[in-house]
DNA sequence: AGAATGACCTCTC
DNA sequence: CGAGAGGCCATTC
């Protein structure tokens, strides 16, 4: 429980935001804190869902809040402190459609040309990005 | 009370 | 292009 109002508007802004994400898709933590209006605030993001409310009592919790669609920017899923947590995180993801993959340390990743979700361009990804999206298509 | 950590990201060398 | 340091805020010891 957040000690001041303001902490948990962040708090149900994150879980708002995270509810926003379509099914079958994965966003970022910079994403999310970006929505919320606090793009230099990520870490405070990873905070809110490591105290996401098991009550399902409580307005968000992580039945109802999708937060194993949020990863990281590198599309990994970060191994959180318990790599179970992080593989249970796969799991869901994989329940979902989503195509989870692994790094050659192990790290389970996600392609985000596949289910990434970004209702706004991120400036990492191509401030300038004109319409040509999805084009990845290697073809093989 | 203060200090340390953390489901992170971005910039700079 | 690769590696390193800084910064932010809440939770926890």
């Amino acid at each position: 429980m957040a000690r001041s109002d303001e902490a948990s508007a962040f708090f149900f802004a994150v879980y708002s935001a995270v509810q926003e994400i379509p099914h079958g898709k994965v966003t970022s933590y910079a994403h999310i804190a970006r929505l919320v209006g606090t793009p230099q605030r990520p870490r405070q993001v990873g905070v809110c869902l490591k105290h996401l409310p098991t009550d399902a009592g409580a307005r968000y919790n992580n039945t109802n809040v999708p937060w194993q669609r949020v990863i990281n920017a590198k599309g990994v899923i970060s191994p959180r402190s318990q790599p179970s947590g992080a593989r249970n995180q796969a799991e869901a993801l994989e329940a979902e459609g989503v195509t989870v993959g692994r790094s050659a340390m192990g790290e389970l990743t996600v392609d985000f040309a596949e289910h990434g979700w970004f209702p706004r361009s991120l400036p990492s990804e191509g401030s300038e990005a004109e319409d040509s999206e999805e084009d990845s298509e290697d073809g093989a």
